[in-house]
DNA sequence: ATAATAATGAGATGCTTTTTCATTGAATCC
DNA sequence: GGATTCAATGAAAAAGCATCTCATTATTAT
């Protein structure tokens, strides 16, 4: 349940948290990766008066709190989802904007390796790949 | 010679082109990849009188005639490097924002595999590790 | 050199995201 | 429940990066 997903990572229970984890729970059933302005827009849609500050804050918190990740894809805002599930990369489309995700084993163990041949201490990555999706290539 | 390089891309041969690219030249002799408003300052150090916008807009009219690559690093401006040697992704040190790089036809092959699996054209891509560097791991 | 045209500089502007601060609300204790 | 405490919120301002506007200047072709 949301409520405890709030108190467990020490932020109060308030509306504006609870709406937005429901979104992006409701919304991520359908793929989606929202920004900050596509959760402000379904919120008003919805007849809450949550203002855009605090949509960027709690998003903020979330990804702090680990309950949400960020990715920053090329030309576009800051898109958010939530953190369950395992860990995946994502596929842009150039032209609609789709957005398909993957992991691949393989690709993980050979950024262990060149992180660990450079002498890093691997933390994250960031992969994305950019093409054209199948629609796209259809109507072109 | 820079002026051919900015002929060959039907750009004017002016003053705060060769010295953007000599600059980029320079730097990236020493590893460097560096946002515009770097370029402006070294610039500005070398008695240049070159306005910010100019820089912007030369990396911008650069980047689209191939001649560099721009990079969006986690929290901070876009990075430019020229684009001349092979292809190559990063590693970037989270604690002193070093940059190393590294090319691996593995991890290459899985991403043309994977494009081709989901039917989308690949394009381009964007990988890059998150880390300590070893500096930095001793520093600690 | 002249004319035609593109590039530049300075500042304004745009857009996303963060910060500020007064007000509101949640949680704790009685 | 009601009072108290402190965090969360909304609205507006500010910050930060990047682009655009437009009058001026420089480059290129003739
Ligand atoms: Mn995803
Ligand atoms: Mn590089
Ligand atoms: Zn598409
Ligand atoms: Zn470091």
């Amino acid at each position: 349940m949301e409520t405890q997903d709030l108190r467990n990572a020490g932020l109060k229970v308030t509306l504006p948290r609870m709406k937005i984890l429901e979104i992006l729970e409701r919304e991520q059933g359908r793929g989606r990766h929202l920004s900050a302005e596509d959760v402000y827009k379904i919120l008003l849609d919805e007849g809450e008066k949550i203002g855009l500050a605090t949509v960027y804050r709690v998003l903020t918190q979330f990804e702090a709190a680990g309950l949400v990740r960020r990715h920053h894809f090329e030309g576009g805002n800051s898109v958010f989802e939530l953190n369950r599930g395992g860990h995946h990369d994502h596929i842009v489309c150039l032209r609609c904007g789709r957005i398909d995700e993957f992991t691949d084993e393989e690709i993980e163990t050979r950024q262990r390796h060149i992180a660990r041949q450079l002498n890093y201490q691997l933390k994250d990555h960031s992969l994305i790949l950019y093409g054209i999706c199948p629609a796209c290539q259809n109507s072109a």
